[in-house]
Formats: C-alpha cells, structure tokens, sequence
DNA sequence: CTGTTAACCTGAGTGC
DNA sequence: TGCACTCAGGTTAACA
C-alpha cells in the first residue's frame, strides 16, 4: 500500500495526535507480523512514555517518546494506523492497541501482515534498523551525482534500481512508474546507462511527483487511508500506473504493462526512452 | 559481487 | 454458490 507520500500523510496526520499524550497501556491481538514485535520491551520501556515527536524515514514512522524510547512501524502492503476513540469496536486485522491518556488509543491494523512493529530502546542508534537505507528523495543526497555513481556498473533495469531503498528510501512500485514517466525514461533502461542529464531530470520529476502525491493525500488504490481513514486522491492524477491499453497523456500512444523483477512496470514505449 | 524469484499473508476480482 | 486462479502499494532469503 504506502509508498513515501502515503507514510508522509499518516504521519501529518498522527503527529498532533501523539505528541504531548501519554502511552498508558499497550497490548497485542492478533498474530504475528512480518517481524515479531517485542511485546516485554513495549510494555516496559513504551508504556509510561510521553509522545516527544513523529518522524519519517522512507516507508517507516518513528514514534519518538521522551525517555528515548522509538516505536518504529512499518506498514508494509494493507498497514493502517489510526486513532480511534477507546470504546470504538476493534476491526478483524487490528494487530496492536496503544492506549493513550486522552481516551483514544493508537490501533495498527494490518490486513496482510506484511508490516512490522519494532522497538529502539534508549541509546540504541537508530542504524540498527535503518543503517543500511539510501537517502531520503525529498532531502539533498538525493542528486545527480549521487545516482550517476551508485549506478555505475549496474545493468540492472533503472525501475528496479529505483525501488532498491538501499539507493533511495520511499519509492514503490505506484511512484517509480510516475516517476520513470515524467522523466519520460523506459523502466527497461539499465540503470548505468543512464546519463548524467537524465538522472538531473529524474531527480527533479522524483521530487515534483512526490510532493504532488502528499499534497493529494496519498494514492488508495485498494485500501490506503490516512489516520483519520480517509482515502487520498493522487490516483486521479497517475499517468502511467494502472493505465495499461490507454492513450498516453503526452504522446497519445497506449500506456503498456510488463513484468519487472515479479512486478508490474507500467510505461509508455512510445515517449519514454 | 549482480539481479531475479519465491515466499511471507489475506481478500478482491474474474472466469467457468 | 462454489471453485480455481490471478493480482495487489513491501521486504528479504535463497538462488543462479
């Protein structure tokens, strides 16, 4: 489901939500996620703790409490976190409750389970989950040159090479489609072929359709909502995902889909080169 | 090292 | 209604 702009809207959507209140209990319902949470440290080290600030790094959301403590949640494809008042019913897929000291509680639900709920305890650096992450697109070693060189040598096709998060965070498989096709660059190029000019232009698209998407709210194909459970609007605008056999915004050719490394590539053979 | 595939899960949609 | 099958926004171990 989230991809950068999806976790940037839940986490404005969160932050005025959790800072300033205090974690008053905390307990796990359904069955394991893709990691298993450490349910002992949660309730001894996040438990008591005072929401301090909500961060984001790439797809992941870091709860930062006052006594150092970090939740770290990742949503992974159908992850949803939300506030909700105490007494509400709990939804099937409703994983993790928080309970917070304002008669609401902080509930991950997670259709898949392919999100995760990890713990930083105090004084544990931060790289122990995120050391081995590529830079944030929207923030400055995203540049030309930085990608010009982690490209080189590597044959594989620039989409893929995109999706790595160890080259750069935040970028799925909805965003690296848009992306490749407003830089009007085929997702089938290898990735050290592509020219120093281009990636100045695919850096500069990256960070157009990326802030276009948070401004929209995110994109819900299926299931994304932010925390207040309301559906983003940036589908509307995609030009190239989901749109296979329909007429190219720019050239007026037929978007196609192919398979990429086990996903779905949608691009424009006509316009993008 | 490089790059792709399969696996982890559930649910929605399609075709028979 | 039911069944078999495909596909879905992510990550990562295993493989060639």
């Amino acid at each position: 489901m989230p991809e950068l702009p999806e976790v940037e809207v839940v986490r404005r959507g969160l932050e005025p939500r959790l800072v300033g209140r205090i974690i008053v209990d905390a307990a796990c319902l359904g069955p394991r996620l893709r990691l298993a949470p450490p349910l002992a440290e949660i309730e001894r080290l996040a438990v008591g703790g005072k929401g301090r600030e909500l961060r984001r790094r790439g797809k992941y959301l870091l709860l930062e409490l006052d006594n150092q403590t970090r939740l770290v949640f990742h949503l992974g494809m159908t992850g949803r976190l939300g506030i909700f008042p105490k007494n509400e019913q709990i939804k099937t897929h409703d994983h993790w409750l928080f309970a917070l000291d304002d008669q609401t509680e902080l509930r991950f639900n997670d259709t898949r389970r392919f999100g995760s709920l990890q713990l930083l305890p105090p004084g544990q650096d931060e790289a122990a989950i995120f050391g081995a992450l590529g830079p944030e697109p929207l923030q400055g070693g995203f540049s030309a040159a930085y990608l010009l060189s982690r490209a080189q040598g590597r044959r594989q096709p620039v989409k893929s090479f995109l999706m790595d998060n160890r080259v750069v965070v935040g970028i799925g498989n909805i965003y690296a489609s848009e992306i490749l096709f407003a830089a009007a660059i085929s997702p089938w190029r290898p990735a050290r072929e592509v020219t120093a000019p281009e990636w100045e232009v695919l850096v500069a698209t990256a960070r157009e359709v990326l802030v276009r998407a948070i401004a929209a709210g995110g994109s819900t194909i299926a299931d994304f909502v932010n925390a207040s459970g309301r559906p983003g609007y940036f589908q509307r605008q995609l030009k190239a995902y989901g749109r296979e056999g329909q007429p190219c915004p720019r050239c007026g050719g037929l978007i196609v889909r192919q398979a990429m490394a086990g996903r779905a590539a949608f691009f424009c053979p006509g316009c993008q080169r």
